[in-house]
Formats: structure tokens, sequence, C-alpha cells
RNA sequence: GCCCGGGUGGCGGAAUUGGUAGACGCAUCGGACUCAAAAUCCGACGGUAGCGAUACUGUGCGGGUUCGAGUCCCGCCCCGGGUACCA
């Protein structure tokens, strides 16, 4: 290995070698009992939050990957000290929720032991890559004295109704009031469908019925709804936990069942969460997702009366449509399917109805295109028309989404169409196409919003985009319905059915769900030795016969794992605040998170959650902005570089990559850290694994060559590399350098040790440059303008390429400095004092040595940022590249400040431009001063 | 299907507002030093032709705009991510 080689060479040299391993030990110890990193909790200093997001902390510790957010984050810091910030750079751990508690299940410990072990060894990492986190202010989401706060909040929700006129979160109380006074109506709040009211009546009820009442109003609510129950992991899961059917965490099938659940309304700030991204400087991708999964679509609600005098209300985006309403279709788990279903069809609706209620997620998301449904018996009238329309139901209708009914238009939309084509309904052509085409549609819908209306009465005529306003314009004059809003955005579910989570500070006095006061907080999670699932749809916590508070049965659920995750960043401000979440000078100083650096991974769920949480607290004047992250950066994912071996079939013999196409072989991972630039250290491959001791080899050159795929980085592709390994290797400056040199940050891409020399090289040369022989050796000799210039340039672009995040650049730009100075052969004081500074922040123990043998006591965390001087870049001449159409021929050194026209004279002038016209003539001569000449040839 | 990214040497990538494509690094090859190896240093390194100066060609494919296109426009192909009966 090159390490070995390093240390072999390290004794031979007599000169002062680069001793990375002395120099980062001796630097993360002095960092750590200086508390060199240790954020100010008030300051003159403009402030900084530099944020990453905080893992959860696995038992397979941190691979390579990792730590590539953390590296840019921490460059970030740093660079903000130098500028003078006061910065809050914290690192804490999600240690709640269903990761760690399938962790601990897998391993037969104690979660509460896992997780202790695990964020130990993620610490001991972190420490080992040189972050610069102040770490007093680590938390830990499974900490009672965090949650106890996650608590609270939630008690917050549970006490909150939403004001959709003031547009923010009351005191549930302040409803009740209202309730009290004038029942229900004219109050303008987001809830659920029920009855109206009156004040009487709310006198009048007891008190569960007022609870029931208040549950449609609060914002953590409970409620029964179809939810994702996991049978194998014993819980229920948020839309955002489910992946194509498909639990995201182990793959394991989702049903959907009704129970009763916890919710948080994030539907009553669907809106707000949707304008507020504007002002967010996010990337456009990641606000695309929100955008996409809040779903917000604009059309009308229309009321279709029923031949019993009630009314069906459905949405629609396409009210230009509604006279190629042929039929309606009701989704199987609405209420209106039993109501409606006549006599004669209820054997084959119930039977359908009992098929499509059973079908798993999964089935119904690959069947997309199969059509099913059944008839009810029964009909509405048309509003316009007055014909008789039949209602079905089917399954391509989702209850959860607008009314769970829908105004079926086959020829202009898809679904429909394949439905109608199914059960041969009529297909009305409503719209005719750009081009005038109004013949039947036997094919497919026709679904562009493009063309005009026919067949429509008052409509006819009209652009579809016209047509929509008028159709709803009508719809609201004679009281059919009126323009509305709709979101995809569901509420989400709050509860689940495990033990390692928050516990509810819920009790239910006779059955009422009752707050537990404040006061005692927090509701510790109870020690149990049996915490596995219990196989039914209830937590481990209901095993238990003391779980009660003040006598009364203590809700079981526990939350999930985004509840802690969705204000951490809060309690960084002001961690160890036993008063309150965070004190309000803390939250008033740090404000808001300047920078968030994660994976896309979390764009819909944890900065969905977290952004929704701020705006209730926001409301309630106890934070004092009403978005959490300001700028977020997406760091692209490290995959995996796996290795091969070609086993012969059968045979104990392995073959070479170059040769195994002569072979029937077998593909085998081999671990890559037995692996140096694809080729195999066989002896290392005979001690990896018993069964392979005897092998043979046939080699290529007198080498083994592996093979090579991108892969996932996992344990099973042995594809994993440690970033304590690489630290020992080449110490954690080479480690930060290169996963910043291995291409831009927010781009995917392999983790290839191969290249890593090259980063380590370029610091030893660095350190070359400060020493002679074996002595520290840096003049005070006045810089020469070469030298200035070199250093100049580098402080410029350090700049330009640090504010746009582009730090595999500015690796570019250290070793295209640190080679310039090699050949000046600088040693000046003038040159290289600021060249550790702007290094400090991507290799800082190594500049921390350098500081401190340049003379300084203090940490050169604290230095100032050396100042670019643009004098220093003036060049006297330009070098033109001349170009004739187009194609540059030459180069002509020419005073920089000439102007265009003496520019084109002298060139016109040279007597390689005689050359190059071969003849032809000038025809136009373009000059861009300072860039190029290209002359026009006729 | 829809919405976002992206496609540049053997490899990772650079080219920030249209102005010398391939910076920087890896790998490879040649040389110096060495008994030898490692390390270090020097040199070559997109393709084709040529001893060579050099010429032609070249940023996924096809067209266009421009004095000039990796960069802008139109139409395709491929890869990655998100999302999916959302009416």
């Amino acid at each position: 290995m090159p390490a070995n080689a390093y240390l072999r060479s390290k004794f031979r040299h007599s000169f002062m070698e680069y001793n990375f391993r002395a120099i980062e030990d001796k630097w993360r110890r002095r960092w750590e009992e200086d508390k060199t990193f240790k954020a100010a909790d008030t300051s003159d200093k403009p402030k900084f939050y530099v944020l990453d997001m905080f893992p959860y902390p696995s038992g397979a510790g941190l691979h390579v990957g990792h730590p590539l957010g953390y590296i840019a984050s921490d460059i970030i810091s740093r660079y903000k000290r130098l500028q003078g910030f006061n910065v809050l750079h914290p690192m804490g751990f999600d240690a709640f929720g269903l990761p760690a508690e399938q962790y601990a299940i897998s391993t037969g410990k104690h979660p509460a032991v896992t997780t202790k072990e695990n964020s130990e060894r993620y610490i001991s990492q972190l420490k080992n890559i040189g972050f610069s986190f102040d770490w007093d202010r680590m938390i830990s989401t499974s900490d009672p004295e965090y949650y106890r706060w996650t608590q609270w909040i939630f008690l917050k929700l549970f006490g909150s109704w939403y004001d959709t006129e003031l547009q923010q979160a009351r005191p549930i109380d302040e409803l009740e009031v209202l309730f009290e006074n004038d029942g229900s109506e004219g109050i303008s709040a987001f809830h659920d469908e029920h009855e109206t009211f009156s004040g009487e009546d709310w006198q009048q009820m007891h008190e569960t019925q007022r609870s029931e009442m208040l549950m449609k109003y609060r914002l953590a609510y409970q409620s029964h709804a179809y939810v994702n129950w996991c049978e194998a992991l014993g819980t229920v899961l948020a839309n955002d936990e489910v992946k194509d059917g498909l639990s995201e965490r182990g793959g394991h099938p989702v049903e959907r069942r009704r129970m009763r659940q916890w919710f948080l309304r994030i539907t009553a700030y669907a809106e707000r969460l949707l304008n507020d991204l504007n002002e967010l400087d996010w990337t456009d991708s990641l606000k695309e997702m929100q955008r996409n999964w809040i779903g917000k679509s604009t059309g009308a609600s229309v009321h279709f009366a029923l031949e019993n005098g009630e009314t069906l209300e459905v949405f629609t985006t396409r009210p230009d449509t509604i006279f190629g309403v042929t039929f309606m279709v009701l989704a199987p788990e609405s209420e209106w399917v039993q109501k409606l279903t006549t006599d004669a069809q209820k054997e084959e609706v119930e039977k359908y109805v009992n098929w499509a209620k059973n079908r798993s997620e999964r089935e119904r998301q690959t069947e997309v295109k199969t059509v099913t449904g059944a008839f009810t018996g029964s009909y509405t009238i048309h509003p316009f028309t007055g014909n008789k329309i039949p209602i079905w139901t089917g399954d391509y209708v989702l209850a959860g989404y607008g009314t769970g009914a829908v105004m079926a238009v086959p020829a202009h939309d898809a679904r429909d169409f394949r439905f109608a084509k199914h059960f041969g309904l009529e297909i009305p052509r409503v719209i005719a196409g750009a081009d005038g085409d109004s013949s039947p549609l036997t094919d497919e819908a026709y679904e562009a919003k493009d063309g005009k209306v026919i067949h429509s009465d008052f409509l006819d005529g009209l652009d579809v985009k016209d047509a929509i306003t008028r159709a709803v314009e009508e719809i609201e004059a004679r009281g059919l319905g009126a323009r509305r809003e709709n979101f995809r955005l569901r509420d989400a579910n709050f509860s689940r059915q495990r033990y390692w989570g928050e516990p509810f500070p819920i009790y239910y006095r006779n059955g009422v769900p009752t707050a537990v006061p404040e006061e005692s907080l927090p509701l510790q999670l109870p020690e149990m030795d049996d915490f596995k699932p219990t196989g039914r749809p209830e937590s481990p916590l209901a095993k238990l016969t003391d779980w009660t508070y003040d006598g009364y049965p203590l809700e079981t659920d526990t939350m999930p794992g985004f509840a802690g995750s969705s204000w951490y960043f809060l309690r960084y401000m002001d961690p160890h605040n036993s008063n309150r979440f965070a004190d309000n000078e803390a939250l008033k100083y740090w404000k808001d998170v300047d920078l968030y650096v994660g994976g896309t991974e979390h764009a819909v769920g944890h900065l969905l959650y977290s952004r929704f949480w701020h705006k209730v607290l926001f409301d309630y004047g106890l934070v004092p902005t009403n978005e959490p992250f300001r700028k977020l950066v997406n760091q692209g994912m490290i995959q995996g570089r796996s290795n091969f071996v070609y086993r012969i079939n059968g045979t104990d013999t392995f073959v070479s990559h170059g040769l195994k196409d002569q072979h029937e072989t077998t593909a085998l991972h081999v671990d890559v850290n037995i692996v140096s630039n694809d080729e195999l250290d066989t002896e290392a491959f005979k001690a990896w694994r018993p069964e392979y001791a005897q092998a043979e080899f046939i080699l290529e050159d007198g080498k083994y060559i592996c093979g090579v795929e991108i892969e996932k980085m996992s344990k099973s592709k042995h594809n994993v590399v440690n970033p304590d390994k690489v630290v020992e290797d080449f110490g954690a400056d080479t480690l930060r350098l290169y996963e910043m040199f291995l291409g831009p940050l927010e781009q995917s891409k392999p983790w290839n040790t191969n290249g890593i020399e090259g980063t380590h090289r370029f610091l030893r040369k660095l350190w070359n440059l400060y020493h002679n022989g074996d002595s520290f050796q840096v003049t005070e000799e006045e810089a020469t303008p070469a030298e200035r210039k070199t250093l100049h340039t580098l402080i410029k672009k350090i700049g330009e390429d640090v504010e746009r995040f582009s730090f595999n650049t500015c690796v570019s730009s250290f070793m295209i400095c640190v080679n310039e100075l090699g050949e000046q052969k600088c040693s000046k004081r003038e040159i290289l004092e600021p060249l550790a500074v702007l290094l400090s922040p991507f290799a800082p123990h190594l500049a921390e040595e350098i500081w401190q043998k340049l003379g300084h006591e203090n940490s050169i965390s604290y230095a100032a940022l050396p100042a670019f001087n643009p004098a220093f870049l003036v060049e006297s001449s330009f070098n033109y590249p001349v170009s004739f159409n187009g194609k540059t021929r030459y180069q002509a050194e020419l005073p920089a400040d000439m102007s265009a026209a003496e520019v084109e004279a002298a060139i016109l002038a040279d007597e390689r431009t005689e050359r190059w016209k071969e003849g032809k003539e000038v025809r136009k001569v373009i000059v861009v001063p300072k860039r190029i000449v290209n002359i026009v040839l006729g």
C-alpha cells in the first residue's frame, strides 16, 4: 500500500517530512482542549449559521461518502470565521426512529444501547476529519431533555387551530369561545367536514362530543383514516416513507388500512408552504419537488343533483368540458357508494368494492392500466343539459383527493376514456383540435388545452382557456358550485406503532384525549426489555399495564422519526436550556440557518415538515423568521466503485479481467481495500477469505487486473471505504481535499481512491515551500511581482469559487499556485503566510502547524482572510489569438491597453496575416480587446 | 407518461457573461537519480496523417443562429433523479 511506501521514504529522507499523523493528532487535541470552535452566545460580530443535516447513527458507521457535505459546510464555516463572522456550526444525532430501532432489533440489543454506541463511533469518526463543530452544542433527539421540547411543540400543535382569514395558527380555547358564542357557522377555520352547529348546540354537547368536534380543527389531531400499514415493520408509515407501494426502509409491502391515528394538519399551511418557496435560495429542482408534492391545482367544485334530492360534489380542473360528461365515478371507499347502490346492483357493487379494498397498494400501482369498476344503478342529473348521468364506482378514483368523486369526460381525459371504452360508455367530443378537427375520438382522449369548444351551448366557439373562465362564472351564477383550489398534499400521519420514539404527551381521561400538563414533561419513554413490535396494529407500549398518567391510560403510539428532526436546528441555538426550547435572545440573535447542506432524499419529507413546524412557531411569535433555511445546497451521492475478480467455473483459479473472455467465469465482488489502481494484491486476496487460500491466478503482464463497476456503496458489495482508513493512510487534510477535488459538490460521483495520491503529493509540495532541508525556512524578503501575481490570482479565484460552492476548482487553483511558487522557489512570508490562511478552511491541520511555525500563538481559525489587490494582476501586454474565419492561426503579443482600432491595424500589418490571407480579401475584422482577433476572409 | 438534472480524452473533471476546448489531478509511456526498487524530478499524453514544422478532425446525434457555439435556438438519442390514475 502507498502508506507503507510513504512511511519507508520518511525514514530514508533526512529533511523535514510532512508528518501528517503527528500534526493532525496535535491539532485535534488542541482544538478540543481550547474549545477553538465554541460559538459565542452573544457577539458584536455578524452571525452565520451553517447546518448539516444531522445523521441517524447507523451501526455501519460513516463511509467515505457521508462526510462530503460536512467537509463542504466545514470549509464554509471556517471561511466565514476568517471573514469575521460569529459562526454556529453544530452537529448532533437523529437518534429516534425506525432505522435505529430496526438495527437494535437485528442485533438483539436495546435501542438506547445501540444508539449510544453508534453515536460514539460517529463522533470519533467525525472528530478524526477535523470538523470545526461546536461539540458543546451536540444534541440527540432521543435525549429526554431534548424530546421534552418535541413533546412541548406537539402540544402546541394539539392546542391550535388554523384561522384561514388571519392565515395563522391560534389557540384552541379561542375557538371554543367562538363555538360557545356563535356555533360553527361563519368561522373562517381550516377543518374537516362536519355539520354546522349553533352556539346553543355547542353548549349542550357532552365533553366527548366537544372533543371530537375540536379534533376536526386541531393542527395535531386524531382521525380514522386509510393509512399505510406495513406488516413487516409493524407500524404505519407517512406518504413520503412509502415508495412504489413498498416501505422506503426495508422495502416491505404496504397495505391500506383504516385506523385511528394521529395526524398533523400540514394541509392548512399548503398555500404558505408553496408561496414562501419563492423567497428561498434553494435549487430550482428542489423547490420544484416541493411544489409537485404540494400539488396545487385550480378548477371548480360542481354540484350534481341526485334523484333523491341530495347533491354530489366533484372537483374538476376542466369545467370547460362539462358538456362532455357522460358518467360519474366514485372511489370504492366513498361513503356515497353504499348510499347510491340500488338493490339490483348491490351484489355486483359489494363484490367489486370488497375486491378493490383488499388490493394492496402495490397491486394498485403496478396494474394502473387495468380498468375495473361497477355500475351503482343510480343516476345524477347534468346541471346544464338535464341528462341522466349514470354513477359508477372504479378504483382509478382516489378516495383521498378532492371529494373522492369525479365527473367523467371520456373524450378529454385519458383515464375516463379508458373506463368508457372498457364499459362501452359514450365518448362525445366537446373540444375541437387546434386544426379544427371535430371527428369522434376512437383511439385516445384529446387532453390538450388547445382548440375551441363545440356542442356545449353557451361555451361554443370559445378557446379552452376562456371557456374555463366562462364555465366557472356560469357555475357560480347558477349556484352550482364555485371556483376552487385543490392540493395533492395530505395531512401527515404522525403515529407509529413502535417503541423507539417520543411518547405522545396525551392521556385518555374518560376516553377524552387530554394534554399532559407542560410541567409534567418530559413524558419519559418507559424502559422495556421487550420492545419488539407486537405484530398487531398497536404499539409495544400497549403491553405495559402501568403506562398511565394520573390514573388514566396514556397514548401508546409514539411519534415518527421526523418529529425530532423538524425543529432540531432551533435547539442548537441554545441546547442546554431547561426552561424553554431555546432562549428568546438566542433565537433573535441566530434567527435562521444561513446555509443548510444535505442530500435531496429529504426534499419532501424533512424539509416540508420543518418548514411547517417553523411556521406554526412563527405564528405564535416563538421564532423570529417564517422560514428556517434561507439557503440550501444539496450534495451529490458518493457512489461505490466495485472491483471484481473472475473465477473460472468449477476451479480455484482466477483470471485477470483482460483474459476472462477466454474462459467460463463467474464475477465475484472483491474487497476494494485489497485492490490498488485496479490491480489485485493476490497475497492479500488469499488471506481475505479462507476459501481463497488456495487460489491460483492467471495474470496479464504479470498483474491481476480487476473488473470495475459503479454501484451503491454497501457492505455486501465490498466497496465500502472507511474514512478512518483514509485518514490513517493519507491524513484528514488529504481526505478533505480529495473529497472536494472529486468533482462538483452537487453532482453524484463514484469514490475512487486511485487519485488520492495527487492531493497528498500537493500537500507535501506545499509543505516543502516552507522548509529547506531539515529546517523551517521562511524569509522576510520582499516578494517579486510574479510571486504577488501568483498569490493574488489565487486569492481572487478562491473568493469567487467559495462563493459559488465550487470547491473542486478551489483545489485546482491551490495546486496551480503551489506549482508556480515552487518554480519561483518562493519562500517569502509575504506570500506564504496569506497562502496558509487561504488554505486553512480546506486543510486546517497543516495550516495550523505552519501558522504556529510562522510565529503565531492564536489559532489560524481566527486570522483575517487576505485581501485581494487587483493591482498585482495588471498585465502590460496580452497575447492575442489571431483567427481567420474562426480558426486560430497564430498569436500576437500586443500592449494590453491598445485600443481595438490599434490592435486591428497592428494585426493587419503583421506579416503572418499576409500568409494566412492566402490571397483572399479581408471582409471584416473583429477585435475584442484582451480576448481575440478574428479576420473574416471573403 | 410528466417534471428536473446531465452527456467533453483511458479516468475524475475545467472552460463563471458566446471568444485559443481539454486547466488541475489520476493512469499510461519515455528519461534522470539509484546496485535495484520506492520516493522525487524532467518530458510526452483527444483522434487521424506525417520523420517533422504542420494539416485535417474533434465537446451524445441531426439541423440552425453568429465573424466565432461545449456554451444560444429547434428536433432527436442515451444516462441519472423525482413523481405517477391527483380529475
